[in-house]
DNA sequence: GCCGTTTTCGGCCCGACTGTTTTCAGTCG
C-alpha cells in the first residue's frame, strides 16, 4: 500500500516527464500541485480511499483525474500512465532538468538532437563542442552548462537555516555600510524560516544601486559574479550558495519584500487574487491600471488585496488563506512564550556542562523549569545511566530544588526504546522520574512495522511522558526511520502523550508539516533543545521557527505552561 | 489537469536577465 509520500513522488515524476515532453505547462502544474496537496495531508490517502463516505476530490487540487489515479495507486500499487511515460523517456534524462541553466525546452533539444540521455553524455557533448552548434544554443550556453554540471557534482545540499543565518547577518552588515542605503532586508526562504535555505535574497532601497552592488561584489566569501544588471545582481559564494540582491524604489519596498519572501506558491495565489479584484500585483506594487495602489509596506500590499498581513513563516500556500478567510489566522508562538526546557544532558552522560552549570544557565535565560534528561544505559558510548546512577542524579536534583526559589529542576531521563521493544530502564525506576522522554537510537533501519510498534509500545508505557525526535532524521545526513507517523499520532492521542519538536537545527524533528499534522490530531507538542552544552540552550529559537511554520500557537505547546499545568495536559501517568 | 457568486469553457502570475537573437525564447525566482 503506497504512502502519501510515494504517491506524491509518482505525481512529481509524471510532472517531470510531461514537462520534458513539452506538455501543456498548466497540466504539468496540476500534477505538481497534486503532489504538494498529497504530501501536506495529515492522514493517509489509503484510509480516505477505504472510507466510502469520503471523497479524494474534497482535497484542493485533486479533481476527477488525479482522484482516479490515487485510487489506482492505492488499490494496485502502480500507475499505468506513469509506467508508459517512463517507457518513453529514459530515466537518466530527467537529471538534465536539474542542471542550472537547463529547462525542459533545452533538455528536450539535447535529447532529441544529440541523443543525450545522461549527465555524462552531456558533459562529453559540451567538451566536444557539439552543443554550441545546436539551434538556440551557443558558445556561452555550452559554458553555462559545463559550469552547471561542475556545480551539480560538488554542490552542497541546501544550507541549514542556522548556518545560513550566519551568512545573512554578515552580508547585512556588509551592505549596510554602502553609501546611500536606506532600507535593507533579507527575504526568501530564509525569512520564512525554512529548515534549509537554498539561495539568499536581499532587498535594498538606495539612492544609487552601484555602491551597494560594489559592496556585495567585494564581500569576502564571494567567488563568482553570476549576473549584474541595473537593479538585480547575483553572486555565488565559495560554499556554493547563491546570493541575489535587488535594488528597489522606496515606494515599492513592501511589495518587493512580499514578492521576494515568497513562497512562490503563496505568491501565485496572491496574484490570482489581485486579478480577481481587477488589480495587478508585481514586485513593484499593487496596481489598478497604471495607478500604484499599494507597495510601500507589506501591510499595505496585503490590505489592498483585502487580506491580513501573514507572518512569513506561514506563507507556503498551505492553510494560511483558509485561515484568513475564516478570520482565524493563528497568533503564532513566540520564543518568549516558552518557560521550560524539557530535554537536556549533563556531564553525567554526554553533555559538556555540569548539572549546576545547566541550572544556572537556564535560570539566566529566564526559564522557570528544566528537565534534566540524560541518556539511559543502552547508550553506552554516552556513558548512559543505569537505575542506580539515575537515582543518584535525582537525589542531587532534590537537593537543588530545596535551595532554588521560583525555579524547578525536574527529575528526567531520556530512556532508550530497545531494539526488541520495551524500555531500557525498569518501570520502578521510570516511575520515580518526573519526566521521561523515550527515544529510538538503535535499530533505526528496522522495517516500518517493527519500528512503529516499538514507538507505540513506548507510548503505551504509563511512565513515558513524550517521544523525543520521533523520526530520527538528521537534515542532509540521515533519513528519517521508516515510521508510520499516522499510527504514532493515533496512539499518542489515545494515550494522552506528548510529541517532541527537537529544536536542534540538524534535527527539527518533528518537522513543520508533521507538527501541523500532530496538532490536527490534537496532540500537544513539547519544544526542547536537547542541549548538550550551555550554548545549546539558545537553540530553542530554531524550534520556535518550525513551530510557527506549523501554525502552532502558545496554547498548542506544552512548555509554554507552568509545570503544574503541564501534567493536566497528559504525559506521564 | 483543475476550477467556478464573472465562468462547466477558458482561463491558469509576473518580470529581470542572458544569450542568441535581428525582435525574442528560455530560464529563473
Amino acid at each position: 500500500m503506497p504512502t502519501n509520500a510515494e504517491i506524491a513522488d509518482a505525481f512529481d515524476q509524471i510532472a517531470d516527464l510531461l514537462e520534458f515532453q513539452g506538455a501543456n505547462p498548466f497540466r504539468v502544474r496540476a500534477y505538481r500541485n497534486g503532489a504538494r496537496a498529497v504530501s501536506l495531508l495529515s492522514e493517509s490517502l489509503a484510509s480516505i480511499v477505504a472510507d466510502p463516505d469520503r471523497s479524494l476530490k474534497s482535497i484542493e487540487g485533486i479533481g476527477d483525474d488525479l482522484a482516479a489515479k490515487i485510487t489506482t495507486l492505492v488499490t494496485t500499487g502502480s500507475l499505468p500512465m506513469l509506467v508508459e511515460l517512463q517507457a518513453q523517456v529514459p530515466h537518466s534524462v530527467l537529471a538534465l532538468l536539474r542542471v542550472a541553466g537547463l529547462g525542459p525546452k533545452k533538455a528536450a533539444a539535447l535529447y532529441k538532437e544529440l541523443g543525450i540521455t545522461s549527465l555524462d553524455d552531456l558533459k562529453k557533448a559540451c567538451e566536444e563542442h557539439k552543443v554550441q552548434a545546436l539551434k538556440g544554443f551557443g558558445k556561452k550556453t555550452e559554458e553555462t552548462i559545463l559550469a552547471g554540471l561542475a556545480l551539480a557534482a560538488t554542490a552542497e545540499a541546501r544550507t541549514l537555516w542556522a548556518e545560513a543565518d550566519d551568512f545573512v547577518q554578515a552580508i547585512l552588515e556588509q551592505l549596510k555600510s554602502a553609501s546611500g542605503v536606506e532600507r535593507l532586508a533579507a527575504a526568501g526562504s530564509y525569512r520564512r524560516g525554512k529548515e534549509t535555505v537554498g539561495d539568499l535574497d536581499f532587498l535594498v532601497t538606495a539612492a544609487d544601486a552601484e555602491p551597494v552592488m560594489d559592496r556585495l561584489e567585494h564581500f569576502g566569501a564571494v567567488s563568482t559574479i553570476l549576473a549584474r544588471g541595473d537593479t538585480k545582481m547575483s553572486v555565488r559564494l565559495r560554499n556554493g550558495m547563491q546570493v541575489d540582491l535587488r535594488v528597489v524604489p522606496a515606494e515599492s519596498f513592501g511589495a518587493a519584500l512580499q514578492y521576494f519572501t515568497g513562497s512562490k506558491e503563496h505568491n501565485v495565489v496572491l496574484r490570482g487574487r489581485a486579478k480577481d479584484l481587477g488589480l495587478k500585483l508585481n514586485e513593484y506594487g499593487v496596481f489598478r491600471g497604471e495607478e500604484l495602489v499599494a507597495g510601500r509596506t507589506e501591510e499595505d500590499v496585503y490590505r489592498a488585496l483585502d487580506l491580513p498581513w501573514f507572518p512569513p513563516e506561514l506563507r507556503e500556500a498551505r492553510q494560511e488563506f483558509n485561515w484568513a478567510a475564516a478570520g482565524e489566522l493563528p497568533k503564532l508562538l513566540e520564543l518568549a512564550d516558552l518557560v521550560g526546557d524539557l530535554h537536556m544532558h549533563t556531564t553525567a552522560t554526554d553533555g559538556q556542562a555540569s548539572l549546576e552549570e545547566m541550572i544556572e544557565a537556564a535560570q539566566a535565560r529566564g526559564l522557570k523549569y528544566i528537565a534534566v534528561t540524560d541518556h539511559s544505559k543502552r547508550v553506552s558510548m554516552a556513558n548512559g545511566l543505569d537505575g542506580a546512577r539515575a537515582r543518584e542524579q535525582w537525589d542531587e536534583i532534590d537537593r537543588w530544588n530545596a535551595k532554588l526559589k521560583g525555579f524547578r529542576v525536574l527529575k528526567g531521563i531520556e530512556c532508550d526504546i530497545l531494539e526488541k521493544g520495551g524500555m531500557d530502564l525498569p518501570d520502578d525506576v521510570l516511575a520515580e522520574a518526573d519526566w521521561v522522554v523515550a527515544s529510538v537510537h538503535y535499530g533505526q533501519n528496522q522495517p516500518r512495522e517493527q519500528i512503529t510498534a516499538r514507538i507505540i509500545g513506548a507510548l503505551e508505557n504509563p511512565h513515558v511522558s513524550a517521544i523525543a525526535h520521533p523520526t530520527g532524521r538528521l537534515i542532509n545526513r540521515r533519513k528519517p526511520y521508516d515510521v508510520d507517523l499516522e499510527a504514532v499520532f493515533t496512539a499518542a492521542k489515545r494515550e494522552r502523550k506528548f510529541l517532541e519538536l527537537n529544536a536542534n537545527p540538524w534535527r527539527l524533528d518533528l518537522d513543520d508539516v508533521a507538527c501541523a499534522a500532530a496538532k490536527a490530531h490534537g496532540i500537544p507538542i513539547v519544544i526542547s533543545t536537547d542541549a548538550h552544552s550551555i550554548a545549546d540552550l539558545s537553540k530553542m529559537r530554531y524550534g520556535v521557527l518550525q513551530a510557527r511554520r506549523a501554525g502552532l500557537t502558545k496554547a498548542d505547546v506544552v512548555n509554554t505552561r507552568p509545570w503544574d499545568e503541564v501534567k493536566s495536559l497528559g504525559g506521564k501517568r
